[in-house]
DNA sequence: GTGGTCTAGACCACG
DNA sequence: GTGGTCTAGACCACT
């Protein structure tokens, strides 16, 4: 299993496959010219439908990130810094909006050193 | 205008209604017996359909945060603490993820003082 | 409290209040040529808006069951069998529909005698 | 025809069809994993809109008693006791209602024979 | 084809 | 004025 599709989100499948490749590519898991699974593969994987999956790659060959190579599958060209850049804006409203709530500096900093300093995160 | 709705957002509008009502109420904005506002004056508001602001209210209904008056409007009942514990729970995965693609503790440090002790922000 | 207002209920307010007004009349509780309490007494005893009670006397007018006297109040003329059989109609499809969800003839029996020889029920 | 809807009546057109599925849970014509028909069929078919059923369904999950699966369809996951002894509690209070109008317990077991001794009913 | 959301506009009951 | 329901029709995501 690649990676956790959550079929319950409002956001749809093949958003949050473009999501998690491009998560990879960010962290180094997958890096250029290394190939992707092959649609029907990761369809399998993720139990979803093959024509999600075609949807998700034909989208990231848009953005510039999969290259398509015919009678061959899909392998990453490479991503710009646009994607960490939304991934912390994002980041910094979701704390704004804690802040908003009530909740403190103090309880952030304590899930912050639970994230960064405990090796059973993620 | 009591708050902002994201229409290119994929959680729906009804959905992102709920949210922010909940956060109103936990940050004490709306406090218990408070009336929000009738469904026509805050879908003429947000500048969303009548029956999305009912659908929004009748589910907060079903989870007990409001409750309706006929002929009078909704005021709000109360709420318990799950919806921060489900915020902070996807906050810390948020920050998982972001660990996960090489960002360091000292840039979501920096993200957080900007947020905690910059009045330009939120 | 002349008897019970279901807030909750699909059925209008109004309606509930001219069913009760007929099975009291049906029951003998309230006979011809009694006057049924004003308008403003019941709407308060029910808690309930006055127009509300307004409406159920002005239908119960229509249908021949109460008379309006001018500067008085409105008293009780009487009521003709098809209510009674209404419901008895309406008690036939109930025990139909439990019949066809698998419920026994013991088990209807049995809350039958329930009802008619324990003293303690309505 | 899957089951009648009744236009005139006050209960919303929603929760009958809420009404039927469960009782046709209950009376075992839709067992534990059977498609329900598609909101769409079934709109056609009791000459509703397809948001009404649609509506309904929603309420159904929400309850616990269909789980949707995007693209497929609603599946029957199950239903507890409580809509049954709703209903045996309603018929109670029907039957109450009966006796103070009244009505004889010989009359309620005429038509108790009628019901489960007589074929051309129900 | 399936479900999920949204709009625009209508009518009813209640205060 | 308030909420509650329903319709007709649209677009999107998914199989």
């Amino acid at each position: 299993m690649w990676f956790h599709i959550d079929m319950n989100s409002h956001v749809p499948v093949y958003k949050q496959i473009c999501e998690r490749i491009k998560a990879m590519i960010i962290s180094g898991k997958l890096k250029e010219g290394d190939y992707v699974p092959s649609v029907r593969k990761l369809a399998l994987d993720l139990g979803v439908n093959v024509n999600t999956v075609a949807r998700a790659y034909r989208e990231l060959v848009n953005e510039g990130v999969l290259q398509s190579i015919r009678g061959e599958g899909y392998i990453v060209k490479g991503i710009g810094r646009s994607f960490l850049e939304r991934k912390l804006k994002d980041f910094k409203k979701n704390l704004q909006d804690l802040k908003t709530m009530g909740v403190s500096e103090g309880e952030i900093e304590k899930i912050l050193k639970e994230v960064f300093h405990d090796d059973t995160n993620g």
